[in-house]
DNA sequence: ATGAAAGCGCTAACAA
DNA sequence: TTGTTAGCGCTTTCAT
C-alpha cells in the first residue's frame, strides 16, 4: 500500500507542508504536532519518495564513490573497503546514502550519465590518476566533488590525503637510523600521485641522512602482492645489493619479503623491509612487518563529511569556493622487519610509534 | 548549464512529448523530425533529469547490486569482480545502470530506505545466507528482485544459479577415477547454500563411486586462502590421511596447497587437489589445479537480464508470478594437481573437458 | 504524427 | 506555528 505525504497528513490531521517540516527536522513545528505526526509515520512506515524529493528539492541525498580504476584492481586491493566503510559511515550519520559507482566504459557514457542527470548530488573521488581526464570533465561540469588523494594538476578541487611524503621519508630515515646504508624503494603505479609522493619521501629521506639516491634501486610495482615479489626479485640483481627496501604497500612489501625469503635471505639480518598502510596482512606477516600507518576508514570518513559540509553550504551551484586541502598524518609502527630488535639504538626505546608531526592540517588553496 | 526536455523542443521546434518519444525510442515520431530533435539532443548533451522521470514514469533504469556480507570478504573474494562485470555489462546494453549498494548496519534503516524510497528499480541479491532475513523482508515488500544463488527457503524467487551440486560431484567421481579413494572436502560456510551445495556434490559424487563419507574428511573453511591452509591442516591430521581433496573454492584450494607443501606432500603424488571456480590463481597455481569451472561473468550477465526483463514485462506491480530458475553448467577443468598426467586411464584422453549434461536450464517454480 | 494538459510526490516560498 | 500555492522535469493519456 502506497503512502504519500497526502495520506500521512490526513492521517495525522495536519496539512502536507507540516509533514514536511516534521520529516525534515525543520525546528518550525510545534513539539505536540511534531508528536504526533511522528507517530503516523512510524506507524505506517512511511518513507517519502526520493524521487519526488530530488525533484523538488534538487537533492538526493546520495552521494557516489567512483574509483575509476579496473575493477579487479579495486577488489584486489584491501585499501578500498576500508575507504568504503569510512565513507558510508559518514554518510550514515548525516543521512546519506553511498553508492558505489563504477565507471567501466571508460568514462564516457557512465560518466555524462552521472553527472547530467543528477542522480547524485555529489561524489567522492578515489584513486585516480596523475593525469585523469574524468577528473577533468568532472571539474568542466562545476560537479560537487571531493577527491581523496590530491591532484596536482588542479590545485581547485576540495581533497583529502594523507602525509604520504613525511610517511615515505619517516621510514626511510628509521632504516637509515638502524644502520642500513643502501635502501632501495618498490614504489607504486608511477602514474598515481601517491605512489609519486611516496617515492618523493623516500627521496628527501636518503637526502636528509646525505644517502645519495640510484635509479637503480627504484623499482615499480602496482600495489599487488605478485608485483611485489618481481620488483623484489629484480632489487636483488642489483649490484651492490640492497641492504633495506622501502616498500609502498603492505600487499607489495609481503611479496617482497617472499621474494626475499626465496632468495635464501633473513630479513632483517641481511635485508630490513618497511610497508606502507599497516593493513592487511602486515602484523601477522613473516617477519611482522614494519610499516607507515595510514588512516585509511578516517580517509573515507572525512572525505564523505567534507562533501557533505559543502554540498549542504554551497549556496546552490556556488562550488567553485576556495578549496580545502585536508592532509591526515601517517605514523611509524615498528616491528621486527627492520631491524629494530637487531640494533636497539639506545634512544629508540620511547620510538615504538613515531608519530608524524603534522596533524590534521587545514589550508587553502 | 540547465537542459531540460522543454528547452530541447524549444531548439527543436517541437512540442515537450515529442522529445519525449524521441527519447524514449517512441516508434511513432516522424524519422525527420526524430533525426531533427536527436540532433539537438546531442548538441547540447542532454540527458534527462533521473529525479522527474523516476517520479513521473515511476522508473529509474537505476539497478542495485546487492551483497549482504562483510565488505571485507566481499573484497578480498575474486569472486565478486567477475559477477559485477557481467551484471554491469548486461545493463549497460539495455540502458540501465547498476550501482552497488551497501548494507552496513545490517539490513535495517537501509534496506527501508532503499526499498520504500523506490530510489531503483529493481535488486540483484548475491552471496545470500541461506537463512536470510534481509531476503525475507525485501520479498515481504514484494520488490523486484533476482538471487544469484539460490535459497531453498523461497522458492517464489527468480534465481539465477550455476550447477554447484553437479559440479562438485564431477570432481569427486573424477578423482575417484584417477584411483583416489580416501577423498575429503573444504567447503565454504556452511551458511550459505552454495557452500551446502557443493558438499551435497560431493556426497553424490562419493556415493555414485561407491565410496563411505566421513565426518572427519568435511573440514569447513570461509572462502578465504588462509582458512584453506588452516582446514588442510587439519585434515593432513585424520588418520588414515586422505590422498585427495576437493576444495569448494580456488581460493581455499591455493590455501590448501600451501599447507600441503609446508608438510612435506607432494600434489599430486601424495595428496590430490580439485578446486571450483577457475579464476584467479588456479591456472597458475603450483601445481596448476584441477577445478570446476563456473562461468560467473555469464552468471552476472544473465541475472541482471532476467530481472530487467522482469522489470519491463511486469504488468506494474506485479511481480509475483511464476518465479524462474536459470541454472547454468559448471565443466570441469583438469590440469595437474589432480593426478591425470600421473595416472592416464586410456579413455580420458578425450576428457581434457568434461562439461556438465545440464547445460541452460529453464523451469518453473 | 504531434501537441496540450494533467499529474507523479515532494519542497519551499509566501500568507495567514 | 501552520496552511496555501507554485512549481521541480518528466511521462502519458487524450485530442487533434
Amino acid at each position: 500500500m502506497k503512502m504519500t505525504l497526502e495520506e500521512i497528513a490526513r492521517l495525522a490531521g495536519v496539512s502536507r507542508s507540516t509533514v514536511s517540516r516534521v520529516i525534515n527536522d525543520d525546528p518550525n513545528v510545534n513539539d505536540t504536532t511534531r508528536e504526533r505526526v511522528w507517530q503516523v509515520v512510524k506507524a505506517n512506515d512511511f518513507h517519502p519518495n526520493t524521487a519526488a524529493r530530488a525533484l523538488a528539492g534538487r537533492r538526493s541525498r546520495v552521494i557516489g564513490l567512483v574509483i575509476p580504476q579496473a575493477l579487479n584492481a579495486i577488489f584486489a586491493d584491501p585499501y578500498f573497503p576500508l575507504l568504503i566503510q569510512g565513507s558510508a559511515a559518514a554518510c550514515d550519520e548525516r543521512g546519506y546514502y553511498l553508492m558505489l559507482s563504477l565507471v567501466l566504459r571508460q568514462a564516457d557514457d557512465t560518466f555524462r550519465w552521472l553527472i547530467r542527470a543528477r542522480h547524485m548530488d555529489g561524489l567522492l573521488v578515489a584513486s585516480a590518476l596523475a593525469e585523469d581526464t574524468f577528473l577533468t570533465r568532472l571539474l568542466d561540469e562545476h560537479f560537487p566533488l571531493v577527491l581523496v588523494g590530491r591532484s596536482p594538476a588542479h590545485a581547485d578541487i576540495t581533497t583529502v590525503d594523507v602525509d604520504n611524503v613525511h610517511g615515505a621519508s619517516m621510514a626511510v630515515r628509521h632504516l637509515a637510523q638502524m644502520g642500513y646504508s643502501r635502501i632501495a624503494t618498490i614504489t607504486g603505479p608511477t602514474n598515481m600521485v601517491a605512489a609519486l609522493d611516496r617515492r618523493e619521501g623516500y627521496l628527501r629521506g636518503l637526502q636528509a641522512m646525505g644517502i645519495e639516491a640510484s635509479a637503480g634501486y627504484m623499482q615499480a610495482g602496482d600495489w599487488s602482492e605478485g608485483s611485489g615479489t618481481q620488483a623484489m626479485e629484480r632489487l636483488l640483481r642489483v649490484t651492490p645489493r640492497p641492504d633495506a627496501v622501502f616498500v609502498a604497500s603492505d600487499n607489495m612489501a609481503v611479496g617482497a619479503l617472499k621474494a626475499a625469503r626465496a632468495a635464501g635471505l633473513r630479513v632483517p639480518e641481511d635485508i630490513a623491509v618497511v610497508g606502507f598502510d599497516d593493513i592487511g596482512p602486515a602484523a601477522t606477516a613473516e617477519p611482522p612487518l614494519t610499516t607507515v600507518r595510514q588512516p585509511i576508514d578516517q580517509l573515507g570518513y572525512l572525505a564523505a563529511s567534507t562533501l557533505i559540509e559543502q554540498l549542504e553550504s554551497a549556496p546552490a551551484a556556488e562550488t567553485d569556493r576556495a578549496a580545502q586541502h585536508i592532509v591526515l598524518p601517517t605514523e611509524l609502527v615498528v616491528r621486527a622487519s627492520c631491524g629494530q630488535a637487531l640494533r636497539p639504538a639506545a634512544n629508540y626505546a620511547a620510538m615504538q610509534r613515531v608519530p608524524s608531526e603534522g596533524g590534521v592540517t587545514y589550508s587553502q588553496a
